[in-house]
DNA sequence: ACCGGCCCTGAATGCGCTTTCAGTAAGCGC
DNA sequence: GCGCTTACTGAAAGCGCATTCAGGGCCGGT
């Protein structure tokens, strides 16, 4: 048998000997004869059948599968996050369509406008906004005739101007911990490995590190800031900047254990120990930190979690009214790569 | 202005003034007067529109939406897959949809068939497939069916009876290099942490290595196969059972340098190190892996190569002949992780 | 000035499905 | 046995868009 193009739901009533209608409510489970019922499922099985989802989406019915817009998957941050998203949409029955951005706000937006047209039912976006008014008013513009009708998005991280759920985890706070738990380790001469300087994540972590840092009289030189990407190989790149400059620091603070790991490596090879000639610390406490050696000290987020309430908050009803969930992690885990000073 | 829930391609028209074909004409580059085209696109930019995916691909529109399916996003090793994939849909103006199973064969099914029903011109099987009759016979008869009505299908690893272009990892082979390696280095008594049994890539892993042993009259007892879940703490918990039984090996064999890395912290958990006490090697060289302490020796995949080829493959025309590229990577890499016997 | 031909526009059709609406047969009470 | 309710089934409308088919300007050619 020569195999058709697509079997059409007109294929299988009429295989079956029933009417359109009949066919599209017994694949639907509804009442219909359990005698006819049978021939439809029977006819559909043999056909292979398959419903086409955009018909079905275009004739009303809401389909089950949510956007997840990220910057990185290859980044552990947000690969453990989409895995809490992925495990709370997997308990609903919900399918998740992830993208990735690689960081380019352009891509961001066309992906939004791409699930848009998809009709999902929610929207994720996992990752700092962009401090662009352009770029902002671009992504607003697509989100709101999004929620105008009646689509559902959260974030994770903080976005200026969105006015929509959010999961924010705790970067003001837990930097300037980080900053306290290191002074009280002796440090005094502290150097910082940024990531890009437009991202809100960037803007906080850095923001509560330096304030806390002044609060103790202890000054952060533009200098003793290196900006790189947030990624293993901008870490690398940045703390050899730094090294080439002569740094004096004692300490350095990654924004990202990404950017710590990439550090470490760049001062093994340059004959430099950790923690022994420098201490290393991160933030967001990825899941391999704990298995590198020394293990990375850090400020720990819950990624999984953070998925999890995202996603939890764009399934339940928000009457109109954005909710935020505060304070998600922020601690200062202490671990092999941060010693006292001079010890 | 109280906003529509759907701004639809009849409001532009009429806002602009022109009839829908012209609005749809004017917004598809078509040829239309500019005079025309400039009201269409000011009124579409003013009322915020985006066209219905839906409607759209239904009305015959190809879309360009591909689906990944892998097992678990959050394993380095499918991310730097999924890496590569992105790279060439993204060159390709394609969006790509990324889809976690977590190893549940039901929900490869099932993600196969809602791609199948959103009409994806493409789908990507990344991971390797089950040895498992009946499951193969259900993919099968999904892709079928998809196949017969243009969807183009690539894998990445071995799938038994899938007759679809595939990109073959050397695992066999690299396997055995390593088994060769390790001989090499001194080492006569193994011990292998395994992955499940059923997944093809355990199977010619594991294969392979224990050939390439035995030619050299080196025996692998089932005793020394620890079996445990491909992840980071499957490794820990194989490793820490083999602890437990007392084996005497003095070099350890992880299918999958996840699994080597938790074995790796077994190790260090139980005070022994590495390579002095016990040689470690793996299988993938995920990124990560160059950043360990000792770093892993392991058999390198050009990983985001691999996903670059599916992509490739899936985009171009196959005349109905299945292609197969294969022996790609398979390159042993030792690192300090392995050491000669006794030294 | 007239006609053929070209290009652009608009009306209409259909993609595959869900759902309303109307219709028919069966079941019930009287 | 007749009329009415109940329970399914089938015909048809329409979801939003691309596209074909005709029709109507406008050009050049004669």
């Amino acid at each position: 048998m020569q195999p058709r193009a697509h079997v059409t739901l007109e294929d299988v009533a009429r295989a079956a000997d029933v009417s359109l209608a009949t066919a599209s409510r017994a694949l639907n489970g509804m009442r219909v004869t359990p005698q006819l019922r049978d021939r439809v499922l029977a006819a559909a099985e043999k056909l292979a059948y398959t419903p086409n989802a955009h018909a079905r989406a275009l004739a009303g019915a809401s389909h089950r599968t949510v956007g997840v817009i990220c910057h990185d998957v290859t980044d552990p941050y947000f690969a453990a996050i989409a895995g809490g998203v992925m495990r709370v949409a997997g308990d609903n029955d919900l399918l998740v369509m992830l993208a990735s951005t690689f960081r380019d706000p352009e891509r961001e937006i066309a992906y939004v406008s791409m699930l848009r047209a998809e009709r999902a039912p929610a929207i994720l976006l996992i990752g700092s906004g962009f401090e662009d008014a352009r770029w902002e008013r671009a992504l607003e513009a697509e989100l709101k005739p999004y929620l105008d009708g009646g689509g559902r998005v959260a974030v994770v991280s903080r976005h200026r101007s969105l006015k929509v759920d959010s999961v924010l985890p705790e970067n003001r706070a837990g930097a300037a911990a980080m900053a306290r738990a290191l002074l009280d380790l002796g440090h005094r001469r502290f150097a910082v490995l940024s990531g890009p300087r437009a991202l809100t994540t960037v803007a906080d972590r850095l923001g509560g590190f330096r304030d806390e840092l002044a609060k103790a009289g202890v000054a952060l030189a533009p200098t003793d800031i290196v900006e790189g990407p947030f990624t293993r190989d901008g870490g690398y790149g940045a703390m050899s900047e730094l090294l080439a400059r002569g740094s004096t620091a004692t300490c350095v603070f990654a924004l990202t254990d990404v950017m710590a790991i990439g550090a470490c490596a760049a001062l093994r090879d340059h004959g430099l120990s950790v923690p022994g000639d420098i201490s290393v610390s991160g933030f967001d406490d990825i899941p391999i930190v704990r298995d590198l050696t020394p293990a990375l000290s850090t400020v720990a987020l819950p990624l999984q979690r953070l998925g999890e309430k995202a996603m939890e908050l764009a399934l339940t009803e928000n009457n109109g009214r954005r909710r935020r969930l505060l304070r998600m992690g922020g601690e200062v885990v202490l671990r092999g790569s941060t010693a006292k000073v001079g010890s």
